[in-house]
DNA sequence: ATAACTGTAACCAGAATAGTTGCAATTTAA
DNA sequence: TTAAATTGCAACTATTCTGGTTACAGTTAT
């Protein structure tokens, strides 16, 4: 694997969950359509449930359903709701201390990382889950 | 490993350069600041050169320059002579086709992906390695 | 000629992520 | 009150990615 499909899995889930009529949706079904293993479903809406996207009640009858309209429900939350990397990584090995530029690059690199992941945060606040809901079904 | 340094590195790699005063510098000084082993730089070397973004020569006296000024380089134009990942992957399996939601999900977030990248480029078209080097200096 | 480099291929090692299995805890319902 | 259906979670496995390393061919300066 390697490749942080959470957030293209997470966005499937809550679409699923949007078009379900608030009927509790089971982790099996879903896990159906996204073609994958309900525990790897689980695992995802019990990050989204810390971010209070998803409410999911146990037992038999039990399943997941939105915690709020998906107008409400911004693209960037679901995002910082989950441990997408950064864009880039900085380097594994601390640079050499003994250069002038080694010494100072981790900072740089870091200031940099941080606006741009304020630039894709901002990108993503401009989407709610209805919206992908309307992309959807338009085609 | 895993979480892609590239473009760390780059930035790494060429502020050295540039602040080589147009000198050749040698693969293994370079892996000296960056702490790592000259072959990876070699590589990440020969991606920046296929994007004409600097100047190697073999043999003895050898070594690697920048090949425009620091004020021309732009870094988007290191992050595109890269293969850095994009921010999030899509689903590793393909997502079930008789769902309807799984059947139009994969264009609905590659679009959206791509918009992303667009962020990202339009964010790193503001810097250029100048910019760089004025950070790190003013430390 | 020789030594010093780059360029590259091939392989190894470590880490991250998804996939799986198994089971405890909870809830519904017969 | 027992059985069946579910979530929650821990632990393990499999796959894949990326960087590190070794080895060596080809090139150039001295």
């Amino acid at each position: 694997m390697a490749a942080n499909s959470q957030f293209a899995i997470a966005i499937h889930v809550l679409t699923i969950l949007a078009r379900s009529g608030g009927e509790r949706v089971k982790s099996d079904y879903i896990a159906g359509s996204v073609n994958t293993n309900p525990v790897v479903i689980r695992r995802l809406l019990s990050n989204l449930q810390e971010a209070n996207l998803v409410e999911s009640q146990v037992g038999a009858a039990g399943g997941t359903s939105l915690a709020k309209q998906p107008k409400d429900i911004r693209l960037s939350e679901v995002y910082n709701a989950l441990s997408c990397g950064e864009v880039f990584a900085l380097h594994s090995k601390e640079p050499n201390k003994d250069c002038p530029v080694g010494r100072n690059m981790a900072a740089f690199l870091c200031g940099l990382q941080k606006e741009i992941d304020k630039s894709i945060g901002e990108k993503l606040n401009q989407y709610t889950l209805r919206d992908v809901l309307e992309k959807i079904e338009e085609r």
